[in-house]
DNA sequence: AAAAAAT
């Protein structure tokens, strides 16, 4: 997925094509940024969604050159003028996101698009109706389908043959080995095409048929692993042949001067705001022309921006827990609808404390209940409290286990090297300077203070680098990640916030500057080169600060057939036999039920009881206690994980 | 211990 935006297109120039003006700069979000022109543009820019929220605080339709009939007010009934649609030509009427349902009533309206070249659909007395090709949207979805430098990228397709795929539980329907047979909704099939998505990846073999069939699935998979369509692909097969659900009663009714309120079909949550911009980038690419608008919200950004661009439609919905839980209590969003429920880096979430809020959001509200929606959890790791939630959320669950993409195999060669903490910087240094030009380099700390320090003792030794972190503003990650993504910063320091989940094309080497104290974290970092089948480079700077993770990291290494520097069996040793670390990183087995590759499905391996996880463990084992052996004993019984016993 | 996330 690159961005759709020519290298060197500045915010300014996206403010400027915006017409904004300087002095008031609108917050421009990433997913509305890969859409803007340059300045040059004429017309206003209008991604293919046709969202223009900057601007739309004008009703007044025409006001924006051509823009075909009506559609500001698609919730309201007090338009009259509707239906004209194929009206406007060229930009026109065409980038309106012609109203669907997720909003009251509307369905049976008659709706402009059909048989223009709008590229949105609509469901109609009980049909799906495909909008038309559109070549402008095309081209900012899929990049120039005419010219294959410029498409955007593809994916080593081959190389995910190898990842080893599991499932589990009852009933399990074949995986499917292509995207036509049993076929994928029709307008699908095409977009999936024009995405130059040619085989399905394993985790999307398994995840078709197991949505198709109606069962929910909890997916031990990584992004990386194509898990974003897994979800994507049979949801939104499904959605387009089946229409939305019925709209609710509370939205009978509804006219003139009520509140306008969304109801979307599908919804999907994911702990970071930059994630759920991307899960969104995706689920555009794969609604083309179809009925279905996908909206996305999250914090950080203008609120009454979005609820202008989910006025506009709002079917498949991607979003941060804490401003969807916002708009509810606002009464703009409705779960009344929701028919798919996708609980994207579950443990990420719970990690990050967003459990209350996720359950308010699924069991709190008005989403329908288990027995009547379909809900897909995926998450690395299968811990207890994730267990919890799957239990609480979904009904016979399919278990799916998929192998991780980026460390196992080889395509990442992970280099270890001694850095003491005082020799980084300089160390850095070399490492960057002695570096190809061609590609990006990623470098990790802990600190957010880090970070901003790094970053700007790189810019003064004369590489360009920016940061990535949670106290830099919206905006600022957002430019961060955009201009790295171009190339003009090749280099970002970053923390956490970037270390799951992010799919950035040709990150050609990642750099542990500091390493996690947590070998899952490390998994998900290096993840981020080398993927979609292409090589990439890791370098980790360790020192005696990061014993903890020195058994964990050892075993990956070995799994994954790197090279093995002696001194690191070295420290290995020493700091298994009674070192005084306090146990190091205690507690690791017990809190995530057992480990990096706990990803077995617990309702056949434990009996119940034994599951090992928080709190389990009592007897403190020796320091690196039992790491529980790479895991694949899962959420084995409790005593497992090193007793976090040594740590209080 | 740090990070992220609604304001």
């Amino acid at each position: 997925m690159t961005n759709g935006i020519a290298n060197g297109t500045g915010l300014e120039n996206q403010f400027a094509s915006l017409g904004i003006n300087g002095t008031k700069s609108a917050y421009v979000p990433p997913h509305m940024r890969s859409s803007q022109r340059a300045a040059s543009s004429p017309v206003v820019p209008v991604n293919g969604t046709g969202w223009n929220e900057s601007r739309s605080s004008t009703p007044s339709r025409g006001s924006y050159g051509g823009r075909g009939g009506g559609g500001y007010d698609r919730g309201s009934t007090n338009s009259p003028a509707r239906g004209g649609g194929s009206g406007g030509g060229g930009w026109g009427a065409s980038d309106r996101p012609a109203s669907t349902n997720g909003w009251y009533g509307n369905s049976s309206r008659p709706e402009r698009g059909e048989g223009g070249a709008s590229g949105f659909g609509t469901w109609k007395d009980g049909v799906h109706i495909p909008g038309g090709r559109n070549t402008r949207m095309e081209k900012e979805l899929y990049g120039d389908l005419d010219d294959p430098s410029k498409q955007h990228t593809g994916i080593n397709f081959e190389k995910y043959d190898d990842i080893p795929v599991e499932a589990n539980g009852a009933g399990v329907p074949e995986p499917v080995t292509t995207f036509t047979n049993p076929p994928l909704d029709p307008v699908l099939l095409e977009n999936i095409g024009y995405a130059h998505y040619t085989t399905p990846t394993p985790v999307q073999k398994y995840s078709i048929p197991i949505v198709a069939g109606g069962r929910d699935l909890m997916a031990c998979a990584q992004t990386g692993s194509g898990k974003t369509g897994g979800f994507l692909f049979p949801i939104l097969s499904a959605s387009f042949t089946n229409g939305p659900r019925a709209p609710p009663a509370e939205s009978h009714g509804a006219g003139y001067g009520r509140t306008r309120k969304a109801y979307p079909t599908g919804l999907i949550l994911a702990p970071t705001r930059e994630l759920v911009s991307q899960i969104h980038e995706e689920a555009r690419k794969f609604c083309y022309r179809s009925w279905v608008r996908p909206a996305v919200v999250y914090g950080g950004a203008d609120i009454n921006q979005q609820l202008r661009q989910i006025e506009r439609g709002c079917d498949l919905l991607s979003a941060t827990p804490g401003r969807l839980v916002d708009l509810i209590e606002r009464g703009r969003i409705s779960l009344a609808n929701i028919r798919y429920l996708v609980l994207d880096e579950a443990d990420r979430m719970l990690d990050m404390g967003f459990e209350p809020q996720i359950r308010r959001i699924v069991q709190g509200e008005d989403m329908p209940g288990v027995q009547d929606r379909q809900t897909l959890m995926f998450s690395a790791t299968f811990p207890r409290d994730i267990q919890m939630l799957a239990r609480d959320f979904m009904k016979d669950y399919v278990f799916l286990s998929v192998g991780r993409v980026g460390s196992t195999s080889e395509n990442i060669t992970q280099k270890i090297e001694y850095v003491e903490d005082s020799d980084k910087r300089s160390v850095l240094l070399d490492v960057l300077s002695a570096e190809a030009e061609a590609g990006l380099t990623l470098v990790f700390v802990e600190t957010k203070r880090m970070a901003d320090m790094l970053s700007d003792f790189l810019f003064t030794n004369n590489i360009a680098a920016t940061s990535i972190h949670g106290d830099r503003s919206q905006r600022e990650r957002e430019t961060a990640l955009q201009t790295f993504r171009s190339g003009r910063t090749p280099v970002l320091v970053a923390t956490a916030v970037a270390a799951r989940g992010l799919d950035i094309p040709n990150v050609t080497h990642v750099i542990n500057y500091d390493l996690p104290s947590d070998i899952d974290d490390y998994v998900h970092r290096i993840g981020r080169t080398g993927r979609a089948g292409n090589v990439g480079i890791s370098t980790a700077f360790f020192n005696r600060g990061n014993r903890n993770i020195v058994r964990d990291l050892l075993e990956l290494l070995r799994e994954a057939n790197q090279e093995i520097p002696t001194w690191l069996e070295t420290v290995a040793q020493e700091s298994s036999f009674g070192g005084s670390v306090r146990g190091g990183r205690g507690g690791r087995g017990g809190g995530r039920g057992g480990g990096r590759t706990s990803t077995r499905d617990f309702r056949s391996t434990s009996g119940g009881g034994g599951f090992g996880g928080r709190g389990g463990a009592a007897v403190g084992g020796p320091q690196y206690g039992g790491y529980g052996g790479g895991g694949a004993a899962g959420g084995g019984g409790g005593g497992y994980g090193n007793g976090g016993g040594s740590w209080w």
